[in-house]
DNA sequence: TCACCAATGTGTAAATAAAACACAAAGAAT
DNA sequence: ATTCTTTGTGTTTTATTTACACATTGGTGA
């Protein structure tokens, strides 16, 4: 019997997503990565993915391929880029649309010692050899990042619900590379509108405790219908 | 003898380009479609575009079809998006990805008349019922024309090599559908030391005629590589 | 020929935003 | 109670943006 019962008259490419996931700990950007289990590139890290399914568009194959791998689901997910270099994969001419997503790393406890996925968390700055062109794909990641947090409030997708100033600082830096003055950007941030400030403080920190914020997406919803937008 | 010679294990989609072309006339933005002769969508307008190669990448097609097309090439052209879903082909799973081009439409004197392709240019606030889901990809590229030419230099990708400072805000006020100072606008843009003045006015204009300026593209991308940053 | 007209070229003042900087207050540790 | 570290809330200075005015050019037509 023949496996090979899809045919057609041109030949056609293979299609899939890959996902690049960051994650903040509190100090330092992170991506999750996967460890390869066959060849090619066996050993080597890199982005979950898998192909597009014929009853899926390519965001719905990232977010089963996400959930599937790594157990994440609802998270912050957009559309990257598409790589289509003929020699890109070695198995044959694949073209992946790359997405990438933002997590709140404490929703997401990786199972560790997992048996059929390892999957895990490294630093932006200490990134291991990837597999295929997934370098390259984290290069256009990191730069979409930068610039987008300026202009859209994505930031808040990787902190948890509740967070103080300070955190926020860390985050915004941490993915600008940047260092800011805290006051500036604290006046800055406020400035905006659709931060609340809770009652509520950080509890046992040897020193004065910080507020913790919530972004207010609601009124961020309502004022960007009505042709508002932020900028930090 | 049966012409579906290309087998596969998986089914998978067929791959396209589609390439908006954007046009200046000196009043309006414009883009350049083309009117289909067969089914599906006959009559209506569309994108120029066609089936990724297997020796091609996404890039190389998207250039391959405009020029095939249009007789359009060595433009600037750059990845939009990639639109995948299930249902926007009636002829089956096609994925599509979108480029978009800039164009000096005084160098590309259209075919009118044509006997294979009809291309024409529409003004982007006149735009004709279109092909697919090519309404939601005009959309989508006129979105992001807007935020690009705000801090990169693309607008000159538009104009012919000379060009005077009128000629140049009327483009940024078409594309951005904004108005601008024309005191202020000269000022900001002359500030960013990348128009070189000619000592060459504009003739046979009923009033002041302007003078003629030019893109530094030598100075910007020197200034490019040591981390500058074109803003309007 | 010369005033007229429509648009260009250049500049200045006011308003706004960004950057630099200082001190008081909280809360755990000693 | 004192010390220490970090947060919260300013003010001053500087740079940028916005608003606005007048002189200049060059063809047009009385």
């Amino acid at each position: 019997m023949d496996s090979k019962k899809y045919c057609y008259e041109y030949p056609r490419p293979s299609v899939t997503t890959d996902c690049v996931i960051f994650g903040f700990d509190g100090v330092d950007l992170n991506v999750l990565l996967i460890e390869r289990g066959i060849e090619p590139y066996k050993g080597k890290w890199a982005f979950p993915g898998g192909f597009v399914q014929m009853d899926e568009s390519a965001e719905a194959c990232a977010k089963r391929e996400l959930f599937e791998e790594t157990g994440i689901k609802d998270v912050f997910i957009e559309q990257l880029y598409t790589f289509s270099d003929v020699e890109r994969d070695p198995r044959g001419r694949v073209i992946t649309v790359a997405f990438f997503a933002l997590v709140k790393t404490s929703e997401y406890q990786l199972l560790a010692g997992d048996d059929a996925i390892k999957a895990q968390w490294f630093k932006i700055k200490d990134i291991p050899a990837l597999a295929f062109d997934h370098d390259l794909i984290l290069r256009i990641a990191q730069n979409r990042i930068k610039g987008k947090i300026r202009y859209q409030p994505i930031g808040f997708e990787l902190l948890d619900k509740k967070f103080t100033m300070p955190q926020l600082q860390l985050l915004y830096e941490s993915i600008l590379e940047v260092k800011f003055d805290r006051r500036n950007f604290s006046t800055k941030l406020m400035k905006t509108g659709l931060l609340i400030q809770l009652n509520e403080k950080m509890e046992n920190v040897p020193h004065r405790a910080p507020r913790y914020l919530m972004f207010d997406k609601k009124k961020y919803n309502e004022l960007q219908s009505s042709g508002f937008n932020f900028e930090i």
